[in-house]
DNA sequence: GATAGTACCCACCTTAGAGTTAGTGCCTCA
DNA sequence: TGAGGCACTAACTCTAAGGTGGGTACTATC
């Protein structure tokens, strides 16, 4: 019997896809691991996670509490509050891209040295 | 002190953030896994990632490689062979990022299932 | 009374990512 | 003889991602 090396995720159908694409997207990434350290209001948030615009916060938290990942909580008060947290899946999912987010800033060096050589061969 | 619960990463104009965007792209993360099996020549690989075009598998691979994840090999030879391998700093990301795919498949059924809540709320 | 903040939604527009097609030079197989 | 594979590149097109500016309804502060 042969071993499963490879994930089914580089199926063209494999629902599993989209779902990688949304916690690995642009600003999927960031919001997951911000929201590890605690819960978020939006107006917070968007200050946190540099550069991201009104629309793509709120589109990204829409799609990762759609999947289960992100949890809304909207007090209805006035002015309204809305409260942005991980949900217990959500938490492993950040966790992992946390740990990527660490490794990829501890190799910055490795990479910038890497693109040199890269270009100074042409 | 405070510890760095998060990373840089946040920021807008932090080094890191566009060498995450590289490896959790697309296609990036598809063809890391990929390779992280075994090397691959170009048109194999193309067949093993469902869905890739030429054109974005051949930029795909020239970004990894130049940021020193991927490895080419291109033999003088008629007609023509280049072989793609990781690097072992690839690898490294590779296995993380594998680790993430397999760990999305296994939650394909809880997101499923968290998707029709949502939707049924309206 | 005016400005700013809250948490968005909506419509418009731009741009970058991605797909399509064609072409290279040489080979192998039918 | 021609069809197809190899590993691309360049040019063209198109679509979806993303940014901009407006509006909402109300409050708190200056």
């Amino acid at each position: 019997m042969t071993e499963a090396l490879i994930p089914d995720v580089v199926r063209m159908d494999c629902p599993s896809r989209p779902i990688l694409e949304h916690v690995t997207s642009r600003w999927g990434t960031l919001v997951l691991i911000v929201l590890l350290e605690r819960s978020y209001r939006f107006s917070e948030l968007r200050r946190r996670v540099g550069g991201v615009s009104e629309k793509m916060l709120a589109q990204t938290l829409q799609t990762l509490e759609r999947d289960g990942f992100v949890l809304r909580d909207a007090k209805p008060v006035i002015p309204p509050r809305v409260d942005y947290s991980l949900t217990p899946v959500g938490e492993e999912v950040a966790r992992q891209v946390r740990s990527l987010a660490f490794w990829v800033e501890s190799k910055v060096p490795a990479v910038l040295e890497a693109r040199t050589t890269y270009d100074a061969r042409g």
